[in-house]
DNA sequence: ACCTTCTCTTGACTCATTCCAGATCTCGGA
DNA sequence: TCCGAGATCTGGAATGAGTCAAGAGAAGGT
C-alpha cells in the first residue's frame, strides 16, 4: 500500500502525519491481527529504532480514530487489523491462536436485536468463534 | 447456596472437596461476574487468609471441569460466573463495565452457521453486546 | 490409622501495558 | 520561508494481572 495512501487517510482524520504513524499503519495493513510486538518489530524493521510507547501511543491514536480496530480475543494480547468499514468478526483456533475474518452470516449486525434485556442500549455485537484452525483440525493431539 | 450442595457439586465432577474450593465456588455463585480480586476478597471474609495463588489455582480447575465459565471483555480483567448449563450471552456496558446475561434471542446456538469459512471447525459461538447500562445511559458524559 | 496423591502456601517472577518528564518534530499562519 | 504552539516521541521506571516452583499440608481410598 503506496505511502501516499496512508499519509492521507491520515490527514483525513485529522492527524498529524509522521514517520512513526506512516509506518504503523503500513505494518497493520501488511499484517492483520498482529499483536503489538509484531507491529514494533516490523516498524522498526522500517525505520530503526522506534520506542514501543510510541508505537503503543500510535496505536491507540489509530484506534481512537477509527483509522484501525483493535481486538483482544480471550487469553490473547490485544491485536489490530485495518478492515474497519465493514461489519466482520472473527474466527480463533483454540489451539494456535490464528485468528480469520468471517463475514457475518446475516450480512449487518446480527443478533444485535436480542432480548434487549436490563434496559441496556446496545449499539454494537461482537462475535467470536471458536475452533480449530485447517492446520490444527488435521493434526490433532498427537500422542505418538 | 447450602455449602453441602456445592460439595457435591465438586464430588460429581471428581474434584477433592476443600474449604478453598466450596468457598470460591460459593463466592462465584452469590456474585456473578465478579472478577478474581474480588472473589479473593469474598472467599478471605469466609475464610481468613487465603493466598491468592490458591485461588487463581481453584478458579482453573472449576473452569476445567466445567463449574463455572471464564469471561473476559476486552478490557477488562477475568471474570467468572456459575451459569454453565444455559447458553447465553453477555450485555457489557462501555462506560462503568457492568455485565449482565442475556439468553440468546435465536434459543440455541446462534450465528454458529456463520460463513463457515477458511476451513475452520467451529464449535462456539461467543457473542458479546456493547453498549451502555441504564444508569449510565441516563446520566451521560455530566459536563456541568 | 496409613500412605499416596493432590492441593495450598510462600515468594519470586514474567510480561503487556501505562505513566512521566523532558526533548523533538509537525503544522498552520505570517 | 520561518516561527511559535502544541502535539508527538524517547527512555526509563512502574503497575498489576497472572504464572512458576518447591515444599508443607490435607483428602480419601485401603
Amino acid at each position: 500500500m503506496p505511502a501516499t495512501e496512508l499519509e492521507q487517510a491520515l490527514r483525513e482524520a485529522n492527524l498529524r502525519v509522521t514517520r512513526p504513524r506512516v509506518a504503523v499503519l503500513s505494518a497493520v495493513h501488511d499484517r492483520p491481527h498482529a499483536d503489538t510486538d509484531a507491529l514494533i518489530r516490523a516498524v522498526r524493521a522500517n525505520l530503526g529504532e522506534v520506542s514501543h510507547q510510541a508505537v503503543y501511543d500510535v496505536l491507540r491514536v489509530l484506534t481512537t480514530a477509527g483509522l484501525v480496530r483493535r481486538i483482544e480475543p480471550s487469553g490473547s494480547v490485544a491485536r489490530y487489523e485495518s478492515r474497519v468499514t465493514d461489519n466482520h468478526h472473527h474466527v480463533v483456533c483454540r489451539t494456535c491462536g490464528l485468528i480469520a475474518d468471517v463475514d457475518c452470516a446475516t450480512g449487518d449486525t446480527p443478533c444485535l436485536t436480542a432480548s434487549n434485556d436490563h434496559g441496556f442500549v446496545i449499539d454494537e455485537a461482537e462475535v467470536v468463534y471458536w475452533g480449530l484452525c485447517p492446520s490444527c483440525s488435521a493434526a490433532p493431539v498427537r500422542s505418538t
